[in-house]
DNA sequence: TTGTTCGATATTGTCGACGAAATGGGCGGT
DNA sequence: ACCGCCCATTTCGTCGACAATATCGAACAA
């Protein structure tokens, strides 16, 4: 018989507020409305996440499933998900039959990522310089005061404070869709520099972001978009179109002024 | 005994040139190097998606994997793929245990994306009209002409046209970051359209796509971006911040203005 | 030695089924 | 008549296993 079910087809989405208006029976506890899941909050997801911002992984990456599984600790099917969202945000690319793999943009998708970064950044110190207020530049100050206080001594707590430079202004700017779009592109940059940067330069210049948080904490707009659009300039002239489409190259690369030969393999 | 798998480890992404130079036997037809998989191709995500800006599905619709998976004649496991993917892109939301909606925006939300479309999409204005060539006038012309000859007979077929001058707009800027963006907030702004619009206003003032598209085609930048700044925000001025949480307010919404009390409550 | 073919191995993709959670309706208590 | 509880049904989440495909190594021919 089927029975075409004929309602609650569309029952809206909202915070499941139960059919009727009563308030819930207080079976949860409170204050638990069963949030919407949100992918971004799965530690496989986090971890990959901040393992490739710290750039200890390395655009091109095999990300094998199995592999994944025993080293987080979970199951196949959680690393399939999280890849899977993962490469909807191209952050990593799938083949067919042949895994998932750190994305490595290519040199003009680099450029477009600078581009777009301009774009956006530039709206987002215009909108926090807008809307600053006191609790924006205790903030602000505070993340001033972490970056100046930084010895470079660990490498990778270095890389997170200068991103997180950026994603601060994005979050004072108090528009959500231009944060998640900022944070998606400071991530995505960040595979580009790995892939395009040349050995041995500093990612992002730390020395340009004092100038511009003073700015904005002076509401110079017009001087905080420019020092902003300027600092990514920067960033994007530190890399280099070297041939992106690697081994070979990257090979070439790395023996030809090394001399050595791979002698007669024998591992183990 | 574990293997620890030595090598190939990080064999890099590239489109999977074979491993030597050989041609292949010829399993495959030809030219077909085994592309990378591409979500948005999936004629799951490609049907809600254009149901979805066409406004046959309505924000907070429910999408039941099973169902979905009978309606469109796959198995579930690619139905909960495609829901997750779109999750990812924020088209729907995915509640534990409950299914998967189609997202509907909050008021501020629908703000925040109107916000960012003036950001990105005065950028892309800017940037078309930059490296505006022939075959881009052609292009621009002939959406003018299918945008003048629409007769609005068919109302799907004119809300996707409406929609493609925008995203052609951001075709011509020639940057696929900054048009991928601006793919997916054109979305989610009919999402946030659909779900704040006034009943019986119509959705995008086409008069301004005719004026928009001749001042790109005469190069005049700024007024372009004022243009298409300010049509953007006549489209939001459409929509309305009605109780967004639906159902009991939507029912007295409906019943409000037509002047039938429950009377007595004796229903059938 | 160089290049090709074939088989073994490993990894990914898909399916079916079961357990878990929530929804909806009916029942009984107040 | 209303409210709360409980159970049946539906739907989602997860696991295990199998099939499909690619990769790697070795044997083989030129």
């Amino acid at each position: 018989m089927i029975k075409t079910r004929g309602k609650a087809d569309r029952v809206a989405q909202k915070t499941p507020a139960r059919s009727k208006v009563r308030r819930r029976p207080a079976p949860r506890p409170e204050s638990e409305p069963v949030d919407p899941r949100r992918m971004d909050d799965d530690p496989v997801v986090q971890g990959i996440l901040t393992a490739i911002s710290q750039k200890r992984l390395k655009p091109g990456t095999k990300l094998g499933e199995d592999r994944l599984a025993r080293a987080l600790g979970t199951t196949r099917i959680h690393i399939r998900q999280a890849l899977a969202h993962l490469a909807s945000r191209k952050i990593v690319v799938q083949f067919p039959n042949r895994g998932a793999f750190v994305y490595r943009p290519t040199w003009e998708e680099a450029r477009e990522m600078f581009a777009a970064r301009r774009v956006i950044e530039a709206a987002t110190v215009a909108a926090a310089i807008d809307r600053l207020d006191k609790p924006g530049k205790v903030l602000l100050k505070a993340h001033m005061a972490r970056e100046a206080a930084d010895d470079r001594s660990d490498r990778w707590a270095s890389l997170s404070l200068t991103a997180e430079f950026h994603i601060l202004i994005a979050q004072l700017a108090g528009n959500h869709v231009l944060l998640d779009m900022a944070r998606e592109l400071i991530l995505r940059t960040s595979l580009a520099i790995a892939t395009f940067e040349q050995p041995g330069a500093p990612d992002c210049s730390p020395d340009s972001h004092p100038d511009i948080g003073e700015l904005v904490l002076a509401r110079d707009k017009a001087a905080a978009v420019a020092a902003m659009t300027h600092h990514l300039d920067d960033i994007e002239r530190r890399i280099q179109p070297r041939q992106a489409d690697g081994e070979v190259d990257e090979l070439t690369e790395i023996f030809k002024d090394l001399g050595v030969r791979p002698a007669a393999r024998h591992d183990s």
